[in-house]
DNA sequence: GTTGAGCGTT
């Protein structure tokens, strides 16, 4: 049951609405697509005067009641930081610039799915730039005839325009288009710094257990435990610089020392493609998810295998731990190249449960109005990549308008099915649109682990 | 001059 939640920054500021998910969940997504950095959400209760948390789970808030209710929900920042100044996205200030959060994440070149034939570089500037600050638009084209093949690149220069872009779709010269994060080895590198190495694990750490335990220092948006059972496992954050800050230190868990380290194999500072086996077969492929983002491994293995547990004794006592450390990066070193950060492979180690979407990174989840821009006078065909124009803002562009408005909408983004200019007088939710969008991951090369 | 899921000559 999707409902609309009042949110707001701050008690007393302006709410915006959030959509929640039909099983009535608020995707973390969701909200940090709004209040970006947002790690939460509370409400005050006003039996007691205090403040209530909501619970969190697997990238979820979940309904303080039976439903949201009526209640006027607060973002919550982690450490209590929140970006000063604006509370909407509509501008992009320099005092949220200077946020942490946008420090650390950094923008990557988005992929701009299914422009019209028609568009230019200039068409895609001219509408992106309302998002803010674009460093690169590019648009791909057949090297002899110019002819664009339909899709195109864009890099922001600040996270939050990346965040607000990719939180909607887009209608460009009169299609919907998608913007998503490229597969590429950027992405792949983004998310592996997010990712930490637990080494020493014990088979009687679950996922859960991984989860709640390294909840404590930031949103963790994935556990693996390989499976069998390996002795490791890794963590990954939705804020890379927790997973940073981890890295080298040991930690209690469950009675147990695990030690904590990063998840890119040490033999290669920078994850080259080289030190990968089976480069050739899915390098990078499928890294992210197409079509709706997040994470097909998410919490997926919230048990763990036990069918090697006779053989834990040898893996802990019998070996030397300098031989287990050499296995236990072995063994994650292959994981790693099964998987590449957030592959489809992982689903090869553990089923395909329901997905958790914790990345704004990858957040396409969002609800927000579709913008769209009317065909704009057509000009050349080649816009030089160009004066990096002021921070646009949507207001800027003349051309800019909602469907809601009574411009040109239409309902074909339901599917890929024919793009014509019908007038439609109310957009449908965009959430209908990423179960559509679903892949079909069976149909991506099986890995080798190099274990199994 | 057609086409409509995808992934970038640098």
């Amino acid at each position: 049951m999707s409902q609309y939640i009042h949110v707001a920054e701050e008690e007393g500021e302006e709410p915006m609405e959030v959509p929640s998910e039909d099983d009535g969940t608020l995707l973390l997504t969701t909200l940090s697509a709004q209040f970006p950095g947002a790690c939460g959400l509370k409400y005050r209760n006003h039996e007691t005067g205090t403040l209530r948390g909501i619970r969190l789970s697997d990238g979820r808030l979940y309904p303080p009641d039976t439903d949201w209710g009526r209640h006027l929900y607060i973002a919550v920042f982690p450490k209590g930081e929140k970006p000063p100044g604006t509370t909407s996205l509509g501008d992009s200030s320099l005092a949220i610039k200077s946020y942490k959060r946008f420090e650390r994440q950094k923008c990557s070149d988005l992929i701009v799915l299914g422009l019209p034939w028609k568009s230019n570089e200039e068409d895609l500037r001219k509408y992106f730039q309302q998002f803010g600050e674009l460093l690169m638009v590019q648009v791909k084209k057949d090297p002899k005839s110019g002819q664009s093949k339909g899709f195109g690149f864009v890099r922001f220069g600040e996270y939050e325009s990346q965040v607000k872009c990719m939180s909607q779709r887009h209608m460009i010269d009169g299609r919907w288009c998608d913007v998503r994060i490229p597969n590429s080895k950027e992405g792949a590198q983004q998310m592996m710094n997010r990712k930490v190495f637990v080494g020493r694990c014990t088979e009687d750490m679950t996922a859960e257990d991984l989860r709640h335990y390294f909840s404590k220092f930031g949103e963790v948006v994935d556990v693996f435990i390989p499976k069998p059972f390996r002795a490791f496992a890794f963590v990954s954050f939705a804020d890379p610089e927790t997973a940073q800050t981890l890295c080298g230190e040991d930690h209690i868990i469950k009675g147990a020392s695990v030690h904590i380290s990063g998840a890119a194999p040490k033999a290669s500072e920078k994850y080259d493609r080289r030190m990968v086996p089976n480069h050739g077969h899915m390098a990078y492929q499928g890294s992210w998810g197409p079509g709706r983002g997040g994470n097909p491994n998410s919490s997926s293995n919230m048990s763990v295998a036990t069918g090697m547990g006779n053989n834990m004794g040898i893996g802990n006592l019998g070996l030397g731990a300098l031989q287990l450390n050499h296995a236990m990066l072995a063994a994650a070193q292959a994981v790693l190249s099964s998987q590449t950060g957030w592959g489809p492979l992982g689903l090869t180690h553990q089923s395909a449960g329901a997905t958790t979407n914790g990345d704004p990174l990858a957040a396409v989840t969002t609800t927000a109005a579709p913008h769209s821009m009317s065909a704009s006078g057509g000009g050349s065909s080649y816009a030089p990549a160009a004066p990096m124009g002021g921070t646009g803002t949507a207001a800027s562009n003349g051309s800019v308008v909602t469907p809601g408005a009574g411009a040109t909408a239409n309902n074909s983004f339901l599917g890929w099915g024919s793009q014509t200019t019908e007038m439609h007088p109310a957009p449908v939710p965009q959430h209908t649109v990423a179960t559509s969008q679903i892949p079909n991951w069976s149909s991506v090369p099986k890995a080798t682990s190099g274990w199994n």
